[in-house]
This record gives structure tokens, C-alpha cells and sequence, in this order.
DNA sequence: CGCCAACTTGATGGCTGTCAAGTCAGGTGG
DNA sequence: CCACCTGACTTGACAGCCATCAAGTTGGCG
């Protein structure tokens, strides 16, 4: 599929392009499956758009939840905090992808939300989401799988920090997000990352020096060609096959 | 006659016990915040009760999804295996919570779930939980607010998983034990282990041994007494000092 | 009563954390 | 435009926590 060519400065072109039912990322994002009326009816609760600046927060820990938030360009990341410091990053998010579902159980969030790059969001008010879901069915259930698919994807992430050791951790990851991005129409074989060593390694479990060293190991093999943040997979197999390698 | 009308009465008793109005779980599962009317049809839903022995799965990854379960009685595990037969357990639940969240997200089962003690649960078809939470906006936040729920336990093991030493691990996992214990009205300080070393171990990201010597050395430090699968919380402050000590 | 799974405890080793030093890259100001 | 500065990253040496391997103990259950 060609990427949309962006024609026209034109503000109200600008304007109706960024409604559910023009954007390109609906077939990801909660529009998902619904009739053009009712993405109609989703347009209307989508009204504000915000703009963050790399390093902005979104949300923090803490703070009042009233929305949730669609990611319509760039990457953030998710973390909660120890009372000592310690930090463990929950999730890296990237474009048609939910933030927020943390708050709607207490009506406060409990995780903090970073941009890592400069983006673009679209705030759901939660309220008026509940109330179109009771009359829009498609969209009710949509939404209960993506809640759903978090929880999935949760259990994924303790299963590679129960039991995968780092090298395995890294290449799940590497795997994991080369898909995400192959997803969104890049490729999935040359990428830039948008977070830190020190980020990867809070996501992973392990300190920033192991991550590296799995980095520099990996290409070592032959398995992919890192500079810094620029990482091209030269060998998918071969990672895929590292995922599966039980501790000796 | 009169046998007959006794049977009726006894049966229909019983059949009224089984509802969720009148199940003593009702403040703690999916019927919280609801009205009498309301409840009355949620019962409708409820129709499904099952019991399992010990060791029995009630679902298998793998496996069609088409109900969740509310855990009327009993303990049980769920956990994700990966090819090579690592195990993950990804939580311990116990009555009054749901389980099955996991399907929503594929329409089939990721994980699997097995009773670690002889229990019982209700089944509640998820469709026509849908269907009825279109209708009872309570239900329906109550329902979003358990999934989110579940999001935020899951970053907690995370946070567990990915930055907490080994004792601080168990300490934080016998804490969370006693603190939904206590919500159930039982002891606080004073419960029985439903799981082997190994199962706490998967869900710790540990081995056996080392929970097993964990379990040894809080003895010795006098903050439990543990015999096999008794557990006595002896100083509850204690524990939680453990839970914030950084890896130094 | 005997069997076996579950558990405990000890000895040893290895993966990854810690500490340290140096390199690289991007941004800023002269 | 270049020098500088700083945060990010890499790499090495060493250490410690936990896994592994092994042997013995306990307790539940047929």
C-alpha cells in the first residue's frame, strides 16, 4: 500500500483528516470494524487532539483519569515508580495504540505515560466512550478486546521476565517490535529505536550494561547490525531461534 | 404431596442461594454496585455452575472462549507455557474473582487454568454479559473496571518481576496473599498455601530452592513461622521493610 | 506401612549486576 | 564552522545473587 500523500496544507482538509473515519490508522486503532455511521459517532467523542514534545508527560501516577488516549503519531513509554526510585517501564506505545486503561480502575492512573519522541494523541473522554459502547455493539466489543489483549500482552512480558534470560529477552523484544512496526506499514527489518538502553533494560529486567553487551553480542553473530539506535535485522531466524534456548 | 412440595422448596432454596444476590461474594465479583432489580438479571446469566477437583483445568489455552468464570469457591492458577515447556504462572485466584479475561482479546484462550484445590465456579456467558451490560451502565463500568484491574495487578508483577530481589518477591507475594485473605474474612496472619514451592517460584520468576530458602530465612529472621503449606505472619512490619530494601 | 511428591539444605557455578573508564554522537555557543 | 559539553553508549574486571546439582527429610495418601 503507497503511504497517503499529504496534498494540501489546507486547515479543514487537515481538520477531516483527523477524524476516526479518515484516519489512516483506524483499521489498528478502536474505530476498528465499525460502519462508516458509527465511526461518525466515534468522530464526535474524538475532539481533542494534543500535541507532546519528546519527554512531555501524558499522564501521570496519580493524577485524575478521565480519558483515554489514542496515539496518532509517535512513541511513548509507560512506567510505574517504587517509593525508593526504582523504575519499571510497563510498555512502549506507538500509533493506533491505547494509553490509559491503567486509570479506569480506581479513576486514577497508576502509571506514568512518556513521549519519547514528539507526538500526537487523541483524548477519548472514558464517560461518553461507556455511553456510545452501550449503543454501538461493534464498538462495546472492540474495545473489551483490546482491555483484553493488554492483559494478553502483560502475560507475555512476565513470561519473558520469569523466565527467558537476557539474550532471549532482547531478541523477543527486537522480534516483538520489528512486527509492530511491519504492522504500521515500515520495515520491519531496519528501525530506529526511541528508547534508551537504560529504558529497554527497565522493560527487560536487566541493567543498561546487559543490554548492551546482548546488543554487541547479537551482532557479533551475525544477527542484526546495531549503531546507537539504529538497528537493522539481518537475521530473523536466528533470533527467533535464541528465544527458544532453555538456561543450560 | 407434601415430600414433593419439600424437595420443590429445597430445590428452588438451593437455586436462590446460587444467585448472585444472595451470594456473599456479591461485594467482592461482578455484581458489585448493582441494584436488587439489576442483580435479579444478572442471576439470569449465572445459570451455569460448575465444580472442579483438584488439578482440574476449567479452561486450556488453546481453547474456544465463549465464558468467563467468577470463583465461587477455591483456588486456582493460570499460567502460559512456551514450546519448549517453560511454564509462567501468571496469577493465583482466588473466590469472588473473574477468570477467562484473556480470551476476549482472540475469541480463544492464551492461558491455561487449573484448580489447585477442589472449587466451584460460576459460568457466565460472555455474550450475553455484553448483551446486558449494553443495558446496565453499572455492570458495565463494574466490568470495565475489573479488566482495568487486572491491567494494573499485571504492571505490579511486572514491577515484582523485573525489580525486586528474591525475598523482596516473596515478601510482596505473602503480603498480597494476606491482604486478599483478610478481604475474604480470614486471617490475615494465619493461611494455607494452596500451591507448591514451584508454582510461587513460576509466578516469582524464581526456582523452588530459592523460594524454598527464602521461606527458611524469613523464619529465621522471625517473620513468619512456616511449616510446609502453613504460613503465620508473625510481623507484618517486617515484611514490608523487606519489600524496600534496593539491591544494594 | 510404604511410596512418592513436595520440601529443605548444602556445595558449587554462572549469569548478570556493579563499578569504572573510555568512546561516541548530537546539540550549543563562541 | 568547529570546539566543547553532556548524555548515551560500550567495554572490561570483578562480585554477588540465584540457578543448578545433589542428597536427605517430611508428610500425605493409597
Amino acid at each position: 500500500m503507497m503511504p497517503q500523500q499529504n496534498t494540501s496544507q489546507d486547515l479543514n482538509l487537515s481538520l477531516v483528516k483527523s477524524a476516526c473515519s479518515n484516519c489512516n490508522l483506524r483499521e489498528l486503532c478502536l474505530p476498528f470494524g465499525l460502519s462508516e455511521a458509527e465511526m461518525g459517532r466515534l468522530d464526535e467523542l474524538v475532539s481533542s487532539r494534543r500535541r507532546l514534545k519528546k519527554g512531555d508527560n501524558l499522564y501521570r501516577a496519580g493524577t485524575r483519569f478521565d480519558a483515554i488516549f489514542a496515539i496518532r503519531s509517535g512513541f511513548f513509554k509507560t512506567d510505574v515508580l517504587l517509593e525508593d526510585g526504582r523504575e519499571q517501564v510497563t510498555g512502549f506505545q506507538m500509533s493506533g495504540e491505547l494509553l490509559g486503561l491503567d486509570g479506569i480502575s480506581t479513576e486514577f492512573h497508576t502509571c506514568n505515560a512518556v513521549a519519547l519522541e514528539d507526538s500526537e494523541i487523541c483524548a477519548i473522554p472514558f464517560t461518553r466512550l461507556e455511553n456510545l459502547s452501550r449503543e454501538i455493539k461493534t464498538l462495546q466489543h472492540h474495545f473489551h478486546k483490546v482491555m483484553s489483549r493488554e492483559i494478553v500482552r502483560d502475560h507475555g512480558v512476565m513470561m519473558l521476565l520469569g523466565t527467558m534470560r537476557a539474550e532471549e529477552r532482547l531478541a523477543a523484544f527486537l522480534l516483538n517490535l520489528s512486527q509492530r512496526f511491519t504492522a504500521r506499514g515500515y520495515s520491519h527489518a531496519d528501525f530506529f529505536l526511541r528508547m534508551t538502553r537504560e529504558e529497554i533494560g527497565s522493560y527487560l529486567g536487566l541493567k543498561l550494561e546487559t543490554v548492551s553487551r546482548a546488543f554487541s553480542r547479537f551482532q557479533e553473530d551475525g544477527h542484526i547490525a546495531v549503531q546507537q539506535k539504529h538497528v537493522r535485522i539481518l537475521n530473523v531466524a536466528g533470533l527467533k531461534a535464541l528465544m527458544n534456548n532453555q538456561r543450560r
